[in-house]
DNA sequence: GTCTACCAACCAACTGGTCAGTTGATTTCT
DNA sequence: AGAAATCAACTGACCAGTTGGTTGGTAGAC
């Protein structure tokens, strides 16, 4: 058993990100997380400070993550959220990581990284709306919103559905791309 | 000071509501809820049986106000999803309360009651597409899936986009209500 | 090469406080 | 009198965070 201070750390990032996707910060037991990495209890609060600074890196760790791998197109809306979809098919805890941050952290704490880039994409959508790449029907704000949940709509479905859900994922993945496609079908002025 | 089983229990329904919305299951502390409930602990065992049941508690009294407040209608989806919106525009906390049991309530232990109400629209949804009266390019599952979505895609943001987000309610309600209008608008069906 | 002094990595065991749930007695109403 | 409503005080388990000490790698003297 070697000393490595460095693979320590993300034995205990992985076991934390684990642990705090399943039951949130509240639920989460450091117990647990020590256990599950392999080591005391201990190097946890010497790497991490306390259990809430561990969550802040293991919800800045996914952050960066998504953010590298998803990417933003302005251009291009629809496959957009398709990577979106792809992302939380292919990492479900994330998407509980972001719903649990979205509910136990207090209003205050943003991150800047987030704020960042939601201004950029903001800032890239209204400007292809000037250059009529895309419709301004939606305003950018109101388009990021709307392609964030239906990127995520079936993840976020009451369980109460179960077996009425498609299992194929492409078949899934589909309806997104479409809903998204319909957003952006300019219609008529009139009502 | 008068005694009322029937008020003490409300009291301590409300208080439990507040305080389940505010911190989910793992977070909410029993101890708050009887304080804020004015009466002691004692009562609140005596009356829901331990923490856990007090959730099922306010959680079913929430969905059984919910669907008897929106209602459902297959011929007119955008005014359903504006009402969706509306619902939870009115009571925050009851959308954190689903969100909570969505992440916190093991897979096993489903709502009979919202099992019947989906079984239900989606059969309606089936006939409304049969008879015409609704476009079939999305399936029945699918369109409840996007419309519950898109309804509370504002309330599901992440909290980062802050002073992006339209403050005029009506305004955002129309974003649904619209958004919703165009997944329901027919396209041709060549790509 | 190997000895040694040093420090980073590591941990078992503890602490003080908090939590869900219980008990046995008291009050109030009929 | 008796039943239902109420509560102060208790219990045992658990939990986040700490402490004081041990272990293992390694840099430099010789």
């Amino acid at each position: 058993m070697q000393r490595d201070a460095g693979r320590t750390r993300k034995r205990i990032l992985e076991a934390a990100t684990e642990e705090f996707a399943a039951l949130g910060i509240a639920g989460a037991r450091v117990n647990r997380i020590a256990e599950e990495a392999g080591c005391n209890k201990a190097m946890l609060y010497a790497y991490y400070g306390n259990k809430d600074q561990l969550f802040d890196a293991v919800f800045t760790a996914y952050v960066d993550a998504y953010l590298e791998e998803v990417g933003f197109d302005a251009d291009d809306l629809p496959s957009y959220a398709g990577r979106v979809f792809d992302y939380f098919e292919e990492h479900p805890g994330h998407l509980r990581l972001a719903t649990w941050y979205r509910l136990e952290r207090p209003q205050g704490a943003r991150l800047e990284a987030v704020l960042a880039v939601n201004a950029d994409r903001l800032a890239a959508l209204e400007r292809a709306q000037a250059d009529g790449v895309i419709p301004a029907d939606f305003s950018p704000v109101e388009l990021l919103s709307l392609i964030q949940s239906i990127a995520t709509s079936w993840s976020t479905m009451n369980p109460e559905y179960g077996s009425a859900v498609p299992a194929d994922r492409a078949h899934r993945r589909r309806t997104v791309v479409d809903a998204v496609e319909r957003l952006l079908t300019s219609r008529d002025a009139g009502a």
